[in-house]
RNA sequence: CGCGGAGUGGAGCAGUCUGGUAGCUCGUCGGGCUCAUAACCCGAAGGUCAUAGGUUCAAAUCCUUUCUCCGCAACCA
């Protein structure tokens, strides 16, 4: 049988800086959508990267008194070991250096040169001699640089040029034609109007004010554009090359999905899909352009202090914790924001006081009521089947959201068992049923259904805090874990045996974490 | 009038497309329970759904006005 596949992406990190938790953000949600289509069975591809090419890496390098090769390597590695620390699982890493890659770019980039997509003329702009920099008319609107103040000349340069107005009608029919294309579908909306509607300029895709970046294979003056470049990292990863597509690329090209930030839409909705007309390639399924996670001081800055950086985050909430607090909290559409403050609250809520403690509860009541052994799950009742019936629902709603991205809602769905499932305690009473030798069967019956809450739940929540999961999973002795097999109340298996009873998330002391907090800012 | 989004109890959000008793999480207050991580369960207080007008038997929801906030409009990626 042939599994399907499922190509997903995140866009690839600017290599010219340590990332902090807004950029992370991408790459674990991304992630937890790649681990929800393996757990439902399709054969996933997850490719992540850095762009390494450009004129900041070229000055961050030149100020770090470093080559720039050597500068994008350093930040490429820092941002490797953090998607290794928040348990980022990608297929593979691609760094816009790398040999292939800048191959196929030059590739590409004569081909469209030789069909006449490219071609060569001038560009005009406002000058800043000193600073050896262009600025448009809005940044240049008193006449003097926006950077050093001193006044401008109008000047040009030679330079390359893609005629995007060719492929702009058939862009927008496409857009038009697939409405799911650009979600959320505001977004869409941006593009047309602001973009497509007004006609497109054709694109300068070359530079010749620095060299760090894929040289035009027949100019050697000028360099190819850094988003020309970085786009093309989703193909060329596949192993992609004009003139041989190669085996990978024949089999998940196209992608399923681009999760991207939002400010980057234009680039993906617009510049990407025209380059794949003109190759003739097929376009994406679909762009998610995804909202920001911000602080509630504004941004962050380290000024304010308020700077949050994904190690210090997974040092005090663990990887789990960090990646249940960005997926929960972020809206669909809507900004979301970070501080330990929230961060506290949302793990001791959901995590130890709704999920934790329900976990520990009941493997305590399993040990003490019989023995660790899974009792059977006998009768249903009245009560027994409103618990089952709602897990059902809530099932499905987790899985209508997890299918639209929807990271949070799904989140929450999947919580809502838990928060029934700790109901579901108090309206049964087991201790009361237990000093009640007659009433043996019924309890075994409550305990069975709460053991089975708790796996269900650990199989959907698996995709965003897997090491958790894996551990509550192991406590039931569950093997399992394609998410189809949550859909059904009473796999569960009777007569095995649990493990002790153990806090899976500690709660935490919100004043004592602030103020280790408080102390490490203090001592930097 | 550049384009787009948002304004809902103290906080964060859902509901708006397909009008019909205003819902969720957190916080506050009161009560309950003891299997559990000062946890869990129940109840209560608290909103004229930014504003002004219109359509309708009926508007958070549809139409129009005003105000406020935020994105986007780079030779920075």
């Amino acid at each position: 049988m042939e599994e399907k596949t499922f190509y997903i992406t995140t866009a690839i990190p600017y290599a010219s800086r340590k990332p902090h938790i807004g950029n992370t953000y991408e790459a674990i949600l991304t992630d937890a959508i790649a681990r929800y289509k393996k757990a439902q069975g399709f054969d996933v591809f997850f490719m992540t990267g850095t762009d390494e090419h450009g004129q900041k890496i070229e000055d961050c390098a030149k100020e770090a008194g470093v080559s720039p090769k050597e500068y994008a390597n350093g930040v490429s590695e820092e941002i490797k070991r953090l998607w290794d620390l928040l348990g980022v699982e990608y297929d593979h890493f691609i760094k816009t250096t790398d040999d292939y890659h800048e191959e196929a770019v030059k590739g590409i980039f004569q081909k469209l040169y030789d069909q006449g997509d490219i071609y060569k003329s001038s560009y005009e702009g406002w000058y800043c001699v000193p600073d050896e920099s262009f600025y448009t008319d809005t940044q240049a609107k008193d006449g003097v640089c926006p950077d050093c103040g001193r006044p401008l000349k109008r000047a040009h340069e030679d330079a390359y040029f893609f005629n995007m107005k060719k492929y702009s009608e058939r862009l927008i029919q496409y857009i038009e034609d697939h409405p799911d294309f650009i979600v959320p579908a505001s977004r869409k909306n941006e593009m047309i109007n602001n973009f497509l509607k007004p006609g497109l300029q054709d694109l300068c895709v070359t530079r010749s004010s620095f060299k760090w970046g894929v040289q035009v294979p027949f100019d050697p003056e000028h360099v190819i554009y850094v988003w020309i470049d970085a786009l093309s990292n989703y193909i060329t990863g596949l192993g992609y090359q004009v003139d041989k597509q190669g085996d990978l690329f024949q089999k998940y090209w196209p992608a399923d999905v681009h999760i991207i930030g939002k400010d980057i839409l234009r680039f993906h909705t617009i510049y990407w899909p025209i380059i794949l007309m003109a190759l003739g390639l097929p376009l994406p399924k679909q762009v998610f352009g995804h909202p920001w996670l911000t602080t509630a001081s504004g941004k962050m800055s380290k000024s304010k202090g308020n700077t949050i950086y994904a190690d210090d985050l997974v040092n005090y909430f663990g990887r789990d914790g960090v990646r249940y607090y960005v997926l929960s909290e972020m809206p669909y559409a809507n900004d979301g924001t970070i501080s330990y403050e929230n961060v506290v609250l949302r793990f001791n809520t959901d995590l130890a006081n709704t999920l934790g403690n329900l976990l520990a509860r009941t493997l305590s009541m399993t040990k003490k009521y019989f023995d660790g052994v899974i009792p059977e799950q006998g009768e249903i009742t009245e009560i027994d089947s409103q618990l089952i019936s709602e897990a059902k629902a809530s099932f499905e709603e987790y899985c209508k959201n997890m299918d639209e991205f929807k990271l949070a809602d799904a989140l929450d769905s999947a919580m809502d068992i838990a928060r029934r499932a700790n109901k579901y305690i108090d309206e049964t009473t087991p201790w009361a049923l237990a000093k009640d030798e007659s009433q043996k069967a019924r309890l075994g019956s409550v305990i069975y259904n709460l053991l089975e809450s708790l796996r269900i739940l650990g199989v959907i929540l698996r995709p965003a805090i897997p090491d958790s999961c894996d551990k509550l999973l192991e406590s039931l002795g569950v093997d399992e874990k394609d998410i189809s097999s949550a859909s059904e109340f009473g796999k569960l298996k009777s007569g095995n045996r649990v493990g002790e009873s153990f806090v899976l998330f500690a709660r935490l002391d919100e004043a004592k974490i602030l103020e280790q907090i408080e102390k490490a800012n203090g001592a930097v």
